[in-house]
DNA sequence: ACTTCAATTCAACGAGAGTTGAACTGAAAA
DNA sequence: TTTTCAGTTCAACTCTCGTTGAATTGAAGT
């Protein structure tokens, strides 16, 4: 992943409800939660949360897909974990045990 | 850590240069980098630098001492492994190994 | 076709980020 | 003290972000 797109990524998680989405997302897993619904969970206006739920789309965290007249918003999880592994690799760049992580990226045998 | 302030943290990662300032200090650790020298090896203008320092500064990625006429700035790494373990606590729930992430340390007691 | 519900798009606004060049502070050297 | 070097701060500008209300698209139900 190159640095740009790693901006991208941050700067989508870089508000406290787009914060709120994702976690959410990442808590229901792949099946995903309605717009209407998140909308109606975080308190926050429809139009308002079509906006943050496209930055998050953009930075290719998560996808949407259409179920009956709803759009169902699901993380994506490679991207997910390609930005952790990020942050990882190029932020704790010969330190990773000083960054918390005691192990990532498990090989077939390790951890 | 609070919503608010990993959302500042992910602000202050979000953008090309400010990466590549937080990965050089990274990079050389405690004993961190003078201003200057930061600004002639990432060919970047000394004042723009200094503001981007000054955000992660504020979002207390990084801190500064004086050195002669030098101001040195080095990484925090306690803040560092809380915003990493934030990422994989809140945004990894419940699927951690998912995220690439196979063991971490939630946060340091004194911090 | 018409209506209703789900969600997005649009236009407009205010607020904050990023960049630039010029002026400034603070520490060392002459 | 005056000069010089290291960095920061300031003012101005542009550009983008976030929010709001109104209008729009798209898919069901009647």
């Amino acid at each position: 992943m190159d640095d740009r797109l790693a901006a991208e990524r941050f700067a989508a998680l870089a508000h406290p409800t787009r914060l709120n989405i994702f976690r959410r997302l990442m808590e229901i897993g792949p099946e995903g939660l309605a717009a209407g619904l998140l909308a109606r969970e975080l308190g926050v206006a429809p139009n308002n949360l079509s906006a943050h739920l496209n930055t998050l789309s953009q930075a290719g965290l998560i996808e949407a897909r259409r179920e009956g007249r709803s759009r169902i918003y699901a993380v994506r999880i490679e991207a997910t974990a390609a930005t952790v592994g990020f942050l990882i690799d190029e932020c704790c760049q010969g330190h990773p045990e000083v960054c918390g992580v005691v192990a990532h990226r498990p090989e077939p045998v390790g951890a």
